[in-house]
DNA sequence: CTAGGGTGAACGAACATTCACTCAGGGTGG
DNA sequence: CCACCCTGAGTGAATGTTCGTTCACCCTAG
């Protein structure tokens, strides 16, 4: 059911190339450009490479996303300085996640897609059961927690991080000042705290 | 190409039912689940009844989606008081979107699907074309645009008004104070007027 | 030699699309 | 008023294609 870890010992990985093949096509083309054949003609490998690894398709999908999810995660916390305020940590977070999907948007287009895809609800059960978000981590059990607004945890996701994912997944870029606009945006959207008095 | 309007004269408009067939499929089931065939059992009409309508399954995804959109900006502008401020403005607009979506949630995972996928470029592109959003007018043509941050307009409309839509799509509901909050979250990440001073 | 990853032709199911056909409704000549 | 035909929306079985998946066979590392 299940992607195992890099072999490490074969000279190709090719359950990684495979995987590779999937993102890149479901980034560029969506599920339905996204043949077994076509993933297996993208990797460079036979029809029936990817049963070897996977029972199906759908396992496949769940593993790449797996896979994906991972990799954000642990690209995410690099560089973030643990000592800095809520605030800085945040805009070092937003901007972690951003880099590592910006270097590769093919990476942030197949999330996009599988998030809003009927195999949403499974994907995301099986990303709460497999791995610890350091993501989720970050929110739930530092300072940063205190600062943010009463709302639920996925819809915070939604307003600090998933700009970031969707800005890194289209064919536009911005310039650094904007980016940093738009990740104090994200960083207003979240918190309530030093709101000054406003009239309507 | 596009879709007449409604007839009117006959007694059942199929070619609407057609759309609605596939909004409700794709939105619970996504692309894959989708067919032609599953789309005509659930309007009730033949397999080649779409197919008097629509040249082709991208021509029916393309009007369905536009008339999705139209019957969004529709309703988004019913209820904004034209007198008010610009953020009042805003919030009635925010909530109008999220009330219409809330009705029928199937609209909403319906746009997002279309939005995140291969389709996505031209049904962009014919929506420009063939409409004029009273959404982006509001946004464009009114003192709402000198407060609002200088990014994209795309990237305005992912912060102010996606969160409506992905939380109509999403299967929880929020109370009351807690979207008041959440409209309030958007105006705040969408403007950079009044914000207190911070200390890190 | 053996075990197991790798392979691609083959297979049935499901797909989008077509087309020969039906038939209700409306115009027209008588 | 009737009888007629004409039109085009509606239909669903049929078509060719493509899909996910399988399997009998081939390597090659150990």
């Amino acid at each position: 059911m299940s992607a195992p870890a890099a072999p490490a010992t074969s000279r190709v990985d090719r359950a990684a190339a495979v995987r590779a093949a999937l993102r890149t096509l479901v980034a560029r083309h969506g599920f339905h450009g996204a043949s077994m054949s076509a993933v297996a003609t993208e990797a460079g490998v036979g029809t029936g490479t990817a049963y070897v690894h996977y029972a199906s398709k759908d396992d496949l999908v769940y593993a790449t996303y797996l896979e994906v999810k991972q990799d954000l995660g642990r690209a995410a916390i690099t560089g973030v300085d643990t000592a800095a305020s809520a605030r800085t940590r945040f805009l070092q977070l937003w901007r972690g996640i951003h880099r590592h999907l910006s270097n590769d948007p093919d990476r942030a287009r197949f999330l996009l897609q599988v998030e809003s895809s009927p195999y949403a609800r499974t994907a995301h059960a099986k990303a709460l059961a497999a791995e610890d978000d350091p993501i989720l981590r970050e929110a739930t059990t530092t300072d940063l927690r205190a600062q943010l607004a009463s709302l639920p945890v996925e819809i915070l996701y939604d307003l600090g991080i998933g700009p970031a994912i969707r800005l890194a997944a289209g064919s536009e870029s911005l310039d650094k000042p904007s980016l940093t606009a738009l990740a104090e945006a994200c960083w207003r959207a979240i918190t309530t705290d030093g709101i000054a008095t406003r009239r309507t």
